[in-house]
RNA sequence: GGGCGCUUAGCUCAGUUGGUUUAGAGUGCUUCCUUGACAUGGAAGAGGUCACAGGUUCAAGUCCUGUAGCGCCCACCA
């Protein structure tokens, strides 16, 4: 068979994955007979393009599902995208500004006609990714988070939680974006720290104080109370103070409580208010209080009656509250009344202060505290489940760290701000009566009332009626005058239904229901599900929900991961998966994370078109230590490509000397044990010892030390050794068959990792069945596995290397033949090396091994100490003495020092005492041997004299 | 202000429940090798006080405490 010598990907990648697919592999239905295994996958933005933390985050979910469904697992990966609405819709009014247009200037119907042609022409762009990384997802099931159905459990979600009274409308100082215009929930705007000042503002007094109000004539300390200070970061804000805030207890500022301060530049008169929140140490110990602008002030405001002035318009841009600054952009502004105050000179100081300010995750723009009515799902009763199920272990994450920080976070949670003011996503299914609205206050419907076409609707006092689809008239007056909240869900409040929308709920299609005892899907071997009432097939939530394993990056534990706990618990009234897997963020060398705006991004398809996606998937799984971020360079996928390269050269030099009648399928299930020589019988076992603990490995979500298990066992044992070592034997039968099934083995092993370069060269070889991909994971076979024999093998390999390196030293040509002497101190060794000899003289290059019967240097060679062995290459030209000598007295240092470090451990009476058994013995042994081999060397060094 | 992670070979990093000949890998480096699997290769080699200081233990890279440096997350001190 005719094959080139490099592995070439972008010559089968595509068209192997066209066949899995056309051979509907990816397809999968609920079936009794096997035991499920489940992923859903964490949608990426259909705005999204692939990144390198997709990359990593599919690549351990697909070998998570082919792995699986080599075991026999109904293994079923649920794929879809977001419609993520803040970012979708940003990029739909950027290619809308280069036309020159707004978003308003279409209007809503229009505009959101436009994303869904969007999202027709380039949504898919993501998926076509996830197919070119191998991802062998059930496409046909492919979600989009408004899919009608989706959409259907949102409206689901959102009216029983309604119902339930979790979901309220008030108005509340929430983060808003000003650059979006929109609402956001408190983790959509994280905090960053800033280089800010503090500014120290005087504000006048207004009380009758015998010394009346000029100001800042007087010298500065000659009137204590002419005014007082405050400090702030945000000085525009001032324009909407109400009052002046001090700690009751603060003996400073104690006279002045209930009196009055005038408002520069608005010239309101404010109150001094005293409140324990104020803390004395900080600053002046006195705070302005902006109860529109601030959520402590807001708290403030609520508490001491205050007035609420809302300052800035939604754009950022103070409004005709700020007096003469409406219409400066807020920073602006900020400058501006520095400027003004300065010259009334009521800015006292100012100095450098770096504090933390809410940043718009979408835009980065730096978010506004800012008062306005949005709707709220009240988070605790959610919660408290949820921390329970993860406190009973019922839901594990891996690694265990991330439960601490979720419980924390779940023990602190707070409302959550769940209304976007843009356009793009799931209309508020809230409609308001105008009549209702304005009479306001009185009415009181109860939801059994409502009319037919509001099922499931409520209306309260406020004229607010819930409806999943707009009310005729309104339950409570008759009136059609009805209008919809123009507000859309956060997009989040989609994806924390995800595991359950995807599967159909809250329908469960034309299938019944079966309930139940169902398995749990964790072990290993997959056991059979028991029809639970006859006759009745299973629908997708009954078989698949719980899912298995959520696979995910740690920036989204509380957006996404707690979230889909709290509403799996409360929807579906059981977890949503059972393992949470959080593997690391994807850097750049110097620890950036990897992003499109910071200009580091590696691209993994175009790392795809280079190395191909076997090689990528392999080099990403292989740094990926659990739970550590990585840091990616270029350079790191080389260590993918060239396995790939190996595994293909030396599948091409099987290829190339199978005999077709040697390894006939058939004949390889039925091979003797017995009848392998020691090799065959030491890669087989070998083999088995690495499946074991691969399994291990994958069981346990430590993906890297599987990756690196395959990787060392097939380049350094399969190749380096037991490749060579055959080689000059490749014909013979007992040769044929075991390379053919260690590769045949190996490449299902490697398969999850490596899919689309086992299969093509699973199809060269001498197969059964379709593909690769359906092919059973090996079973572990006990009986071949040997440890001694592994034992003995590995020494034989040193002696060989031992051989090789004395070469080295004496700087021989390769092709030189030497005689090597060799003496073993022990019996079944004696007969391994007489059985092996051909082995150690092919691989060290000997044309004579004597094999010693007694313990003696023989004349002019350099001698070598290797386990029990005693070894002496044969070099007459010139053996240099002195050298020799320095060698071994090192060696003899070396074995000494050791030695005593033994005996001194055994010498203490507390080891031998407190230490297990077989540690002593061990402990022993290692003692005599050292002693056997310092003995060994100080007569080599002797016999040299 | 809390919490977490990291510090092991020149570089990038593994090292699961503490157990020992010689602490591993990839990459880089040095020497040698292109006689048909693979130079994206083979052979040999150099290179490590496991951040520092204490402690627990018969035994510590591994567990505990503290220190330093780096990084991340959370948090309403204006």
């Amino acid at each position: 068979m005719e094959l080139p010598s490099r592995y070439n990907p972008q010559e089968v990648e595509d068209n192997w994955y066209k066949f899995w697919e056309e051979a509907g592999f990816f397809r999968i239905e609920p079936d009794l007979k096997k035991k499920p295994f489940c992923i859903v996958i964490p949608p990426p933005n259909v705005t999204g393009i692939l990144h390198m933390g997709h990359a990593l985050n599919n690549t351990i979910q697909d070998i998570l599902i082919r792995y699986k469904r080599m075991r026999g697992f109904n293994s079923l990966w649920i794929p879809g995208t977001d419609h993520a609405g803040i970012a979708t819709q940003n990029v739909v009014e950027k290619s809308l500004a280069q036309e020159g247009a707004k978003r308003q200037d279409l209007g809503r119907d229009k505009f959101i006609e436009r994303v869904w042609q969007w999202k027709e022409k380039y949504g898919s762009t993501i998926i076509q990714q996830l197919k070119k990384l191998g991802s062998s997802c059930d496409w046909q099931r492919t979600r989009f988070t408004m899919d009608a159905g989706l959409s259907e459990a949102v409206l689901e979600a959102f009216i029983r939680l309604y119902n339930k009274g979790l979901i309220y409308r008030g108005n509340y100082i929430i983060n808003w974006c000003p650059r979006c215009q929109t609402a956001l929930s408190d983790e959509e705007a994280p905090h960053q720290e800033v280089e800010g000042s503090l500014y120290y503002i005087k504000y006048p007094l207004s009380t009758r104080h015998p010394l009346d109000s000029a100001r800042g004539e007087q010298a500065p300390g000659t009137r204590q109370f002419d005014y007082i200070v405050v400090a702030t970061t945000r000085p525009e804000t001032m324009l909407g103070d109400t009052a002046v805030a001090v700690n009751p207890k603060d003996k400073r500022y104690k006279k002045l409580i209930g009196k009055t301060v005038v408002l520069p530049m608005v010239n309101r008169e404010i109150k001094i208010i005293a409140d324990t929140m104020v803390d004395i140490e900080f600053g002046t110990g006195a705070v302005k209080v902006t109860p529109a602008h601030d959520p402590n002030d807001y708290v403030l405001g609520k508490k001491h009656n205050l007035e609420f002035i809302n300052v800035m318009h939604p754009d950022g841009r103070m409004n005709e509250n700020a007096g003469k600054f409406n219409g400066s952009d807020r920073f602006k502004c900020r400058e501006e009344v520095l400027e003004e105050l300065k010259r009334l000179d009521l800015l006292e100081k100012a100095h450098p202060h770096t504090h933390a300010v809410g940043h718009c995750y979408r835009c980065h723009t730096a978010i506004e505290p800012y008062l306005s009515r949005q709707w709220f799902v009240k988070m605790q009763p959610l919660a408290k489940p949820a921390i329970k199920a993860v406190k009973e272990g019922k839901i594990q994450f891996f690694p265990a760290r991330w439960t601490k920080i979720y419980l924390n976070w779940m023990e602190n949670i707070q409302d959550w701000c769940i209304s976007r003011q843009i356009w793009w996503g799931h209309r508020l299914p809230v409609y308001y009566c105008q009549v209702c609205s304005k009479q306001a206050n009185e009415l009181t419907v109860n939801s059994e009332q409502f009319t037919v076409n509001c099922k499931l609707s409520t209306v309260n006092k406020k004229g607010v009626i819930v409806s999943r689809e707009k009310p005729i008239r309104c339950p409570a007056c008759g009136s059609t005058d009805i209008y919809q909240d123009g507000d859309v869900l956060d997009t989040w409040f989609s994806s924390w239904l995800w595991p359950f929308s995807t599967m159909g709920w809250p329908n469960t299609g034309n299938k019944q229901q079966a309930t139940g005892n169902r398995q749990q899907a964790t072990g290993n071997e997959p056991r059979i599900l028991k029809p639970v009432a006859c006759g009745l097939e299973p629908s997708d939530l009954s078989y698949f929900y719980p899912t298995s394993v959520l696979v995910t990056a740690q920036e989204i534990i509380f957006f996404w991961v707690a979230r889909m706990i709290m509403a799996g618990l409360e929807f579906m009234r059981d977890i949503p998966f059972r393992d949470v897997y959080i593997h690391g963020t994807v850097r750049d060398l110097t620890g950036k994370k990897m992003s499109k705006s910071l200009g580091n991004i590696i691209d993994p398809l175009e790392i795809i078109n280079e190395f191909g996606a076997d090689a990528l998937r392999f080099s990403i799984v292989s740094i990926t230590a659990v739970g550590q971020d990585i840091f990616l360079s270029e350079e790191k996928f080389h260590l993918g490509r060239n396995f790939c390269n190996k595994l293909w050269n030396a599948s091409r030099f099987i290829l190339m000397n199978l005999e077709p009648g040697e390894v006939r399928v058939e004949l390889c299930q039925f091979f003797e044990k017995e009848k392998l020589d020691i090799i065959n019988r030491w890669i087989l076992s070998r083999f088995y010892s690495v499946l074991r603990e691969l399994n291990q490995a994958l069981d346990s979500y430590r993906f890297n030390e599987a990756a690196s298990l395959l990787y060392q066992f097939f380049w350094h044992e399969f190749c380096d050794w037991y490749l060579e070592i055959i080689k000059p034997k490749v014909n013979e039968q007992h040769n044929q068959i075991v390379m053919y099934k260690v590769l045949e083995k190996f490449l299902r092993l490697l398969h999850p990792f490596m899919p689309f370069v086992t299969e093509e060269i699973w199809q060269k070889l001498p197969h059964e069945g379709e593909s690769i991909m359906i092919q059973t994971w090996p079973h572990i076979q006990n009986n071949m596995v040997d440890k001694k024999l592994e034992n003995q093998i590995e020494s034989i390999f040193n002696l060989i290397a031992q051989i090789r390196n004395m070469r080295s030293e004496l700087e021989l040509k390769p092709r030189q033949r030497v005689k090597v002497s060799v003496y073993s101190h022990e019996e079944t060794k004696k007969r391994l090396l007489r059985e092996k000899s051909d082995l150690v003289m092919n691989l060290a290059g000997l044309e004579v091994l004597e094999l010693l019967t007694v313990s003696k240097r023989p004349n002019a060679t350099i001698s070598a100490v290797v386990e029990d062995m005693d070894v002496y290459l044969h070099f007459s030209d010139l053996v240099d003495i002195a050298r020799e000598q320095l060698k071994i007295r090192e060696k003899i240092a070396a074995s000494a020092r050791l030695k005593e470090e033994a005996e001194r451990r055994l010498n203490s009476r507390d080891f031998i005492k407190r230490a297990p058994r077989d540690i002593v013995d061990k402990e022993k042994e290692r003692k005599e041997r050292l002693g056997r081999e310092v003995k060994r060397l100080e007569r080599m060094l002797n016999e040299l004299q």
